[in-house]
DNA sequence: GCGCTTACATGATCCTCGTCATATTTGGAG
DNA sequence: CTCCAAATATGACGAGGATCATGTAAGCGC
């Protein structure tokens, strides 16, 4: 039968939205097309009608999860410092370590993003664009050394969740996000 | 037939070291068993004498990845300013960035440990010596804050070198190796 | 309001993959 | 010297996965 457009829409964000966390909880290869489907209420078989392949999904989630996580990763708050600060406590948090699915894809999906072209066009857009974001969220002074930080940041938030995420001992995992987050603040 | 003890045990060798060349250039679920035995100069059936299980091959492998990359990561210098010097150029490099089977594990594969629980534990094992060996290196004067220091330091390169693979852009793939490296030089 | 088109379900097809079964052959233990 | 066990090749099996084919029924343009 034919389907409302409207709902056909929303259907669409529901795919888009379950696999850009599946994706970011699994990667792209531990997921299938049947399984997002699924979860999205449907079946298999209606997927070609939303999206061309796998990898075409790939991309269009992974910027999907990009907008939905740097939506809460800067807070609205005044000056640099604190906003840098509210990074830190967020990124580097229990919660953000723990919910993978509703969190960062490059600490999620790094380095299977490098072996996948399908993918690796629209995520440089989105890391330049958070790079700019941060470098002038949260540069003070040195305009020069405002990306050079940003760079620094980034990486050493996405290594430390990463190694957080993947250690099997609970006390070292804390440790590295406790570790990181205070020797990062004073930057 | 039955084949000479000693040839059995350089084929596990082998064996061991295309799994750890493979698996951090194309992840553990991206490589098959079979390719692995291919490459090792061997067939799929004969897998199965050398290792309980692709999971168990994947712990192993993982521990032979460590091993291999991190003899080159320490290189004998004296002093600890020197040390870490060498070993930023060194992890930061384009060469490293371009050739994962021979890098990292962390890098490589970080994400996919996170999730594989047979490969969490000697990963943890792996890590702390890790950790534990860059605080004695490059710890200079405050011994307190020496581990986290180490820690900071393996969390940036390790998010820069993800950032730097994964990126499509060479320019700002050097642009991240080189901020990180001179950004941690002067720590 | 007619009919084309579209969104979906069902199911099939062709792979690939992990694992196991079996046969073979010979090194090495006794 | 004999016989067992081990290491390998070949091949099979079941599961799962991406993609496509087909049927269908109703929304929407005309």
């Amino acid at each position: 039968m034919r389907y409302p457009a409207s709902e056909t829409a929303e259907k669409h964000e529901r795919i888009l939205n379950e696999a850009a966390k599946l994706f970011r909880e699994r990667g792209f290869a531990g997921v299938g097309v049947a399984e997002i489907m699924q979860a999205a209420g449907l079946t298999h078989g209606a997927f070609y009608a939303h999206f061309k392949s796998k990898d075409d999904l790939a991309a269009e989630a992974l910027v999907r999860a990009f907008s939905q996580s740097s939506d809460r990763a800067y807070a609205a708050t005044a000056n640099a410092m604190e906003a840098k600060q509210v990074f830190l406590e967020r990124y580097l948090s229990a919660k953000h370590r723990d919910r993978p699915g509703a969190g960062c894809a490059i600490a999620a999906l790094g380095a299977e993003i490098a072996r996948n072209m399908a993918v690796r066009a629209p995520f440089t857009e989105q890391v330049k664009r958070m790079i700019a974001g941060m470098a002038t969220s949260f540069g003070r002074k040195h305009k020069a050394s405002a990306r050079q930080n940003a760079m620094h940041l980034l990486s050493a938030v996405v290594g430390a969740l990463i190694l957080a995420r993947a250690v099997d001992d609970p006390k070292l995992s804390d440790e590295i996000l406790a570790s990181v987050r205070e020797r990062l603040a004073s930057t």
